[in-house]
RNA sequence: GCGAGCGUGGUGAAACUGGUAAACACAGCGGGCUUAAAACCCGUUGACCGCAAGGUCUUACGGGUUCGAGUCCCGUCGCUCGCACCA
């Protein structure tokens, strides 16, 4: 590791940004405006690489915007509710309060040592009660418009969190904070009628740019699907049973119906008789099962007859009523119609207990009705065995239709669609987050607390450790009802903290509000978010909730913003290598590098695995910026890979990336070391750098950081290098471009950047301030220069092949070459194919054309049609754009190379360098023939 | 099982709506400058062959469409992610 001798004072920039009050967001009318946010963060204590990454990413944007003339809001804060506070509170001792302030400030400090542009003056927290309380004014208009409803449901509980978990948050069976399982409980909680808004929701998808992946991910979680409500009534009863069915064509196959063990009628379908102890046994397993273990054992089906029977809704048949551990009472109506014919569970069912399996599908239309069946045929067919005419025949949507309308006639059921998501469960057991503003009374039932009492601010006297802590504060929960005065109990759950950063973004708009969450014309104006940067993992949670919150709060009037978040970027991860078995196919904790496989023994290699504690192979931000500095870490990490791709930590490279560090605070020193003293090579690096600017912005535009990064700080270098190396050094063009440069510089590696603004006699303030003049478009003229060096270029990397086995023939080093360039008709030639080609032509149609040029009449017609089959035609597609662009250009490749001759001459320590034209007076090397357009041979002597 | 995506050098990876691969970087190798090293600069690096101006092969595998396929279509294999008795 090489450490940097005179590092840039980067604290002391920060402190300058700071002190001049740089990236306040305000208000310009005449500029337009961009919403940047990185996702809001749980504050931990430090700061890891994942931040490091997600913010250097956001701060590149912002900064780009901000030297494009926008308005930019970029604001920072910190989601400071939730459960590893408390837990931490009830380990250790103290409060969360104290821990979360504590770490607030231990990873704000870090945060603002790599410079990032925030707005500092718009920092927000959960825990402050001016925040939380607008998610309980919120929550108090939620309940006036049917939106907040509490019910007695069964619901996700987590032992070992103590609290209950919403349907999202339940991961395979466990809970998505700590792996515990989760069992079904049935307790009264707080729901937001978010499937309100479920078509909503998918069809937004359509107005935002959110990765594939991500739409997909939330399609999955809305869980459209189509169908139909079938009433079944039953025997003896006045109740009907509703089933939810997506292929309302097999109901004439419906043998019977199962029930979920915890439907609300299960118990009073086999009270009293001799299904009840059974039902009882069955229920208690079902409910009380960890659903991680009835998952696992989700493929045993069980089912258990209620003794019950229900009404076919047409036939009036008898259909059996079951009860079966494989119906999810929360999904649909909790019930299903059995159809084993067409259906592979209800198949399996029906063979377990011997309920018949009657056919109403064929696969083949006018295959045999009465054909055996070996296993369900689940897929649309024609409706056969119909007991009620005018059925049989039928196919797919035509029979569906058909049995909805003759289910509407008899008022026994309706097209309807279901929804895979469910009510969004907001309350928790826990004291760390937003008191659900709610009071108990006996005679008022669920009244909510007056706006004017809001906020309901948590209170300090509470005992941690059993149970709900806020139910340990008589203070807190004794409190006389609003409504009829009388003495009543307060609400003790608290919010899902996900509702704190399901709006924070809007209140980011106007933080400092105390009259409401936010002004409505503020918000509209910086709403939406134009890029919104973080992690994977929120797919659906959180990027569900915010949408969903965004349309409740538009819904209450408070903006007219019906989607947050336009452009969505979800940034990979950052691993590092770790120790590897390949036989047991396990990444095993950095411990064992260098150790055999402490299970098979055999060697271990190595692979690149999500930085983790548990692996050992994290890296240290603090340890990393105080060896090479934030600018350091910054280009390695946005260099490293593309935003969206995973990046591998690595040494070495960040060392590389250290060292062109080091060489760029030299570069303004070396090129105003330049004399004024113009060369021919200047209008080249004119249009060179005017072309890298249009290219730094492109790739910027589209958030191609990398690409941006490698313009900035590698690829102007080497233009730099070549400039030079032809004979350029004018003090000049040094002057015109070093601030453009030094504002590239500035989106990735800011500090750096100061320094050089601040060097330079043109410039006043900061760099970060300023705004970047785009350069007009190139010229004609200049894509001429640039096509003319880049051939040269091309033509001295060939000549550098050529030679190796020139030489070798030569038996001797050449000390003169001559430049054969191609003779013109082949360039006439390559013009019109090329012109034939762009205007749509056919290439195998273009000889035709060639023959009814003029240059092919003479004696050399087979020669030059010969000439365009094998060497033309697979060139005219060799070449890329900018090559084609050159060959219709006005350049002319002997005027260039003898311009360069002499230049030629020395890169290839030759002592002189010829130049002909192909099959011209001059030309006597005999060679010509293998000469093309941009092509030129080489003959060395 | 369903859905989405992916499969390219020693490595990380580029390649726009099909235009003739491997940009750029890392690692390696050769050279320059140095007493020497570092830094820096220049060159080189998919494979095989070569009669000098090049040729042949190559994007997991097998087919297809096309003047032309990493890119489009069909099939196979492998990997990643998400969902999952969802009715």
């Amino acid at each position: 590791m090489s450490v940097e001798t005179t590092p840039v004072d980067e604290v002391g920039w920060q402190r300058q940004w700071d002190d001049a009050g740089l990236f306040h967001a305000d208000l310009h009318p005449d500029r337009p405006k961009f919403y940047c946010l990185e996702m809001y963060p749980y504050p931990s204590g430090k700061m890891h690489m994942g931040h490091v990454r997600n913010y250097s990413i956001g701060d590149a944007v912002a900064r780009f915007k901000r030297l494009m003339g926008f308005d930019v809001l970029y604001p920072m804060g910190f989601d400071s509710f939730g459960m590893p506070a408390e837990n931490a509170a009830i380990s250790e001792g103290g409060h969360p309060h104290d821990i979360t302030e504590r770490n607030m400030a231990s990873i704000t400090e870090q945060i603002k040592r790599m410079g990032f542009s925030y707005d500092w003056r718009r920092t927000l927290k959960s825990h402050d009660p001016r925040y939380y309380k607008w998610n309980q004014w919120f929550f108090t208009k939620f309940m006036e418009n049917g939106l907040a409803r509490r019910e007695f449901a069964p619901v996700n509980w987590c032992q070992s969190c103590s609290t209950v978990l919403a349907n999202e948050q339940v991961k395979a069976g466990r809970c998505w904070r700590c792996n515990g399982p989760v069992a079904q409980k049935e307790m009264s909680q707080w729901f937001l009628d978010l499937p309100a808004y479920c078509q909503e929701l998918e069809d937004g998808l359509d107005s935002i740019a959110f990765p594939e992946h991500v739409k997909s991910l939330q399609l999955d979680w809305l869980g459209r699907s189509e169908g139909a409500n079938i009433q079944f009534s039953i025997e003896g009863r006045e109740e009907t049973i509703d089933v939810f069915t997506t292929r309302p064509d097999t109901l004439f196959g419906a043998t019977f119906v199962t029930l979920a063990p915890e439907h609300p009628l299960a118990e009073s379908l086999v009270a009293g008789t001799e299904h009840e102890p059974v039902w009882r046994e069955f229920h208690d397993e079902m409910a009380t099962i960890a659903e991680f273990d009835r998952i696992k054992n989700m493929n045993k089906k069980k089912g258990i007859f209620s003794g019950r029977y229900a009404v076919h809704p047409l036939t009036e048949e008898r259909v059996p009523i079951w009860f079966g551990n494989f119906v999810i009472a929360t999904y649909g109506t909790g019930a299903v119609m059995a159809v084993p014919a067409h259906d592979e569970r209800d198949f399996d069912f029906a063979k377990k207990y011997g309920i018949p399996i009657q056919r109403v599908l064929v696969m083949k239309e006018g295959a045999d009705p009465a054909a055996p069946m070996s296993k369900a045929e689940i897929d649309l067919g024609w409706m056969v065995n119909s007991p009620v005419e005018g059925f049989d025949g039928l196919y797919g949507q035509a029979a569906k239709d058909a049995v909805c309308q003759a289910l509407e006639e008899r008022s026994r059921g309706h097209q309807t669609i279901n929804w895979k998501i469910r009510p969004w469960l907001v309350s928790r057991q826990r004291y760390w987050g937003t008191p659900i503003p709610v009071i108990h009374c006996d005679d008022c039932g669920a009244v909510p607390v007056p706006e004017e009492d809001l906020p309901v601010e948590l209170p300090r006297d509470v005992v941690f450790g059993h149970g709900n802590p806020l139910e340990t504060s008589e203070t807190f929960v004794n409190v006389d009802c609003p409504k009829c005065g009388k003495p009543a109990r307060r609400e003790t759950d608290t919010m899902d903290t996900f509702m704190d950063s399901s709006w924070y973004f809007l209140r980011y708009t106007d933080p400092l509000n105390d009259d409401q969450a936010f002004a409505k014309n503020i918000a509209d104006h910086w709403m939406q978010v134009d890029f919104y940067c973080g992690g994977i993992e929120h797919a659906q949670m959180h990027l569900i909730y915010a949408r969903f919150m965004t349309k409740a709060l538009r819904d209450l009037g408070l903006t007219d913003v019906a989607e947050p978040f336009n452009e969505l970027l979800c940034q990979g991860m950052v691993n590092k290598a770790a120790p590897f078995c390949q036989p047991c196919g396990i990444t095993l904790p950095t411990v064992h590098e260098g150790s055999p496989c402490p299970q098979c023994g055999s060697e271990l290699s190595s692979r690149s695995a999500k930085m983790s504690k548990s692996l050992g192979n994290t890296v240290s931000p603090e340890e990393m910026i105080s060896l090479y500095g934030a600018d350091t870490v910054r280009l390695f990490i946005l260099f490293a890979a593309n935003p969206t791709a995973g990046m591998d930590w690595s040494d070495t490279a960040l060392d590389a990336n250290h060292r062109v560090m080091v060489q760029m605070r030299s570069m303004p020193h070396q090129l105003t070391a330049w004399k004024v003293k113009p060369s021919p090579m200047d209008a080249w690096l004119d249009a060179r750098m005017t072309q890298r600017t249009h290219e730094f912005c492109t790739a910027m535009d589209e958030y191609d950081l990398r690409r941006a990064v490698e313009i900035s700080h590698y690829d102007i270098i080497k233009d730099i290098n070549w400039y030079t190396r032809r004979g350029g050094e004018n003090l000049e063009v040094a002057h015109r471009w070093l601030p453009i440069w030094a504002q590239m510089v500035s989106v990735s590696t800011p500090h750096l950047a100061e320094e050089w603004w601040a060097n330079l006699d043109s410039t006043s303030t900061f760099v970060s301030g300023s705004t970047l003049p785009l350069p007009a478009p190139l010229t004609d003229e200049q894509n001429l220069v640039l096509s003319a060096e880049q051939y040269i270029r091309d033509v001295l990397e060939q000549a550098r092949k050529v030679r190796v086995v020139a030489e070798r023939h030569l038996g001797t080093s050449a000390s003169q070459a001559t430049f054969v360039v191609a003779p013109s008709w082949k360039r006439t030639m390559a013009r019109a194919a090329l012109t034939f080609i762009h205007d749509g032509g056919h290439p195998k149609k273009f000889i035709p054309i060639l023959q009814e040029m003029p240059m092919t009449q003479g004696e050399r017609k087979g020669e030059m049609i010969g000439f365009w089959g094998k060497k033309m035609l697979p060139q005219v597609f060799k070449w890329d754009d900018a090559s084609k662009a050159v060959v219709a250009s006005t350049m002319e490749e002997q005027a260039v190379l003898d311009a360069a001759s002499a230049f030629i001459a020395v890169e290839l320590g030759l002592e002189a360098v010829m130049v002909v034209v192909g099959e011209s007076d001059h030309d006597d090397t005999g060679r010509s023939g293998s000469a093309m357009p941009l092509s030129p041979a080489v003959v060395y002597s």
